[in-house]
RNA sequence: GCGGGAGUAGCUCAGCUGGAUAGAGCAUCGGUCUUCUAAACCGAGGGUCCUGGGUUCGAAUCCCAGCUUCCGUGCCA
């Protein structure tokens, strides 16, 4: 094929959305047409260091030493078997890496044609919609959710709406706590104190805790009271009428505790199907298992150990206690089945503390035999755990007095904060005004700063920090979004709206932004394989700031018609960005700061 | 004891799973508003990537050993 031909085949080449999935297929090409290759040959494309280019494929390297050939010639050997095109420039460096970088007709011609929600939707699709279940927050009945209720909180709902924006099917289920022994002595504090459930006052949730406290107190005073509290969670599980309809009102009364925070961070659920709802499913599972042979009696106690494993050779997985009574390790593995079975399940993601990792590895591995054992595959099974958000002092935050801080009061602190910035900055704003702003600013400030580390790190929490506008922080990101939209106001024009392209020279900040633009499937795509929102944050982050960069050195409102319609584009394509990353994110924006 | 995280600028953190001269923000110092939001932007200084070996064209990243620290380790979740 001569030279001429290739290049008219790249005329009609479609550009792609991912452009590191176009550049590997045609490296990949371009290989078939060298004998040293073969079909083992991965091109590598990953994004360059600005100064070499925009993508570089690295994986000449690794094949030519595999096969060991010369790198560097290999690489010139295929280089020449590249086509060339008006989207982008080849070049050789170093010992064998090959460049890209993109033409100003690529950038205007991608962003022209992903320029709207539903070509970016589409685009990013997955071909394959699969079914999964987002197993998070997960809090535990008769008691307010705290402070360690955030992180799962909030990565399981960013990663749902990630998974969803990938076109899967995603099923929310909030495994609540309904079920423990808490309920023993919470029944008999209610029932020694003549509460009435119906008349708790106007933060119902306090009023339950503070029982459970009393009733603490009772059974260490009393050693008979203990004995009766055992008695009353007996009574319970054996379905006792009283004892039923007071759980039932408990979890009436957390639910509802609960919908206020849900509601405040936007976050919903498909299913809150709690460990209570799995009560009656346990004994299958006892009787599978000890079929299986999977499980075995020892001291008195259910359990599964995993000899192929150098500590689950030792370390149990306890599946019924020496009482008889289930734990979480019966309900999980009752959950997994149905899942599985009623709602067909192809993965779980199990969104908790780092600290659980023991008993998910060891849930997984129980799982998979008893599946093998059935001959069936079960789902595929993922623990996206997270570490501790740690106070001043490096250790696991809490208020001064040592008591968990109650989520309730850190998000209204975070708005009643939020409130006081944007007061500073617009003194003449109307208060309803102030408080919509104030609610964006401080919850999207907490949701950011927890997602935008590693989620598998600790992290220290600074109100300074999240709230500042420098730095990769929400209220910065907002910033670049409401600037955007003002200058939309000022073009009385639309974001959404369809612009004229002219193809122009570039200046080196609207490059740059081109550039990060192109970069957004990449990210969306490393962010969903890793389950990490920090790497979508951290891309964020970088959009804003090279938008930042252009703002200060290119006004876009210029007479100049060509111009003026470019730098539209730019600033439409990178508030679509913007809000789709963040939306996924579960931050909302604003119109203006 | 065993197992698992973490250790990168004074501080808080990134670093695309082995790629080119290790990057941000804060803090410090200096510059930029008659402009679409200066809540911003531009620049400067700041590094034994915990230590020591190893693997190779190439290591913050992989393997081994050690140090520091956090966490888990039979009836809580």
């Amino acid at each position: 094929m001569t030279r001429a031909s290739f290049l008219l085949g790249y005329r009609t080449m479609l550009i792609e959305f991912d452009c590191s999935v176009q550049l590997s297929n045609v490296v990949k090409q371009a290989a078939t047409s060298c004998e040293e290759f073969n079909d083992e040959f991965d091109p590598q494309i990953r994004t360059a260091d600005p100064r070499f280019g925009d993508f570089q494929a690295n994986g000449v390297l690794p094949f030519a030493k595999k096969a060991g050939l010369n790198p560097r010639e290999l690489s010139e050997k295929l280089l020449k078997s590249i086509p060339l095109s008006d989207y982008w420039n080849t070049s050789l460096a170093g010992p064998g890496f090959i460049n890209f970088k993109l033409s100003e007709k690529y950038f205007f011609e991608w962003a022209k044609k992903f320029s709207d929600k539903q070509s970016i939707r589409s685009a990013i699709k997955e071909k394959k919609s699969k079914k999964v279940v987002f197993d998070f927050s997960s809090p535990n009945t008769a008691k307010q959710m705290h402070v360690g209720h955030i992180r799962s909180t909030i990565i399981g709902e960013s990663l749902s709406r990630l998974f969803d924006f990938f076109g899967h099917q995603v099923i929310r289920d909030n495994h609540l706590g309904d079920w423990g022994t808490q309920f023993g002595i919470l029944l008999l504090s209610i029932k020694k104190l003549g509460v009435s459930l119906e008349d708790l006052g106007a933060d119902p949730i306090a009023k339950l805790e503070e029982l459970y406290r009393q009733g603490n107190q009772l059974v260490k005073d009393n050693e008979s009271n203990l004995d009766e509290a055992r008695t009353e969670l007996v009574k319970l599980q054996n379905g006792d009428s009283e004892n039923l309809t007071l759980w039932e009102k408990i979890k009436e009364i957390s639910m509802d505790s609960f919908l206020k925070i849900y509601d405040l961070l936007d976050v919903k659920f498909d299913f809150s199907l709690g460990e209570s709802f799995y009560r009656d499913k346990v004994d299958e599972i006892y009787a599978k298992l000890l079929s299986f042979k999977i499980c075995k009696e020892d001291d008195g106690a259910l359990v599964v150990f995993h000899p192929e494993h150098k500590r689950f050779a030792k370390q149990p997985f306890i599946i019924r206690k020496s009482d008889g009574a289930s734990n979480y390790a019966t309900t999980d593995l009752a959950t997994v089945q149905y899942r599985f079975e009623k709602w067909n399940a192809e993965e779980i993601i199990y969104v908790t503390d780092g600290r659980q990792r023991d008993h998910f590895d060891q849930l997984f591995l129980t799982v998979k035999k008893w599946y093998s054992a059935e001959d069936i595959s079960p789902p595929k099974l993922f623990h996206v755990w997270f570490g501790t958000i740690l106070g001043d002092d490096n250790k696991a935050i809490k208020t001064r007095d040592g008591q968990p801080i109650k989520l309730i009061d850190l998000l209204k602190e975070a708005i009643e904060r939020a409130k006081l910035l944007i007061v500073e900055k617009n003194p003449s704003l109307d208060c309803s005004e102030v408080e919509k702003r104030a609610k964006i600013i401080g919850l999207g400030a907490v949701k950011y700063a927890d997602l935008s580390q590693d989620r598998t790190l600790d992290y220290v929490f600074s109100w300074d920090k999240m709230l500042a506008m420098q730095g990769n922080t929400a209220p910065y990101l907002q910033y670049a979004v409401a600037r955007i939209n003002s200058i939309f106001r000022k073009a009385q024009s639309q974001p959404e709206d369809s612009f004229n392209i002219f193809q122009t020279s570039l200046s080196e900040s609207e490059r740059n932004l081109f550039r990060k633009l192109i970069f957004f499937p990449v990210v969306l795509k490393q962010t969903v394989k890793e389950l990490k929102p920090h790497f979508l944050c951290t891309y964020l982050y970088e959009l804003s700031t090279d938008f930042s960069s252009f703002y200060n050195q290119n006004k876009v409102m210029v007479e100049n018609e060509k111009i003026r319609s470019n730098r539209l584009l730019l600033c439409s394509q990178t508030i679509l960005f913007l809000k789709t990353g963040m939306a996924i994110l579960g931050i909302e924006t604003l119109q203006e700061m």
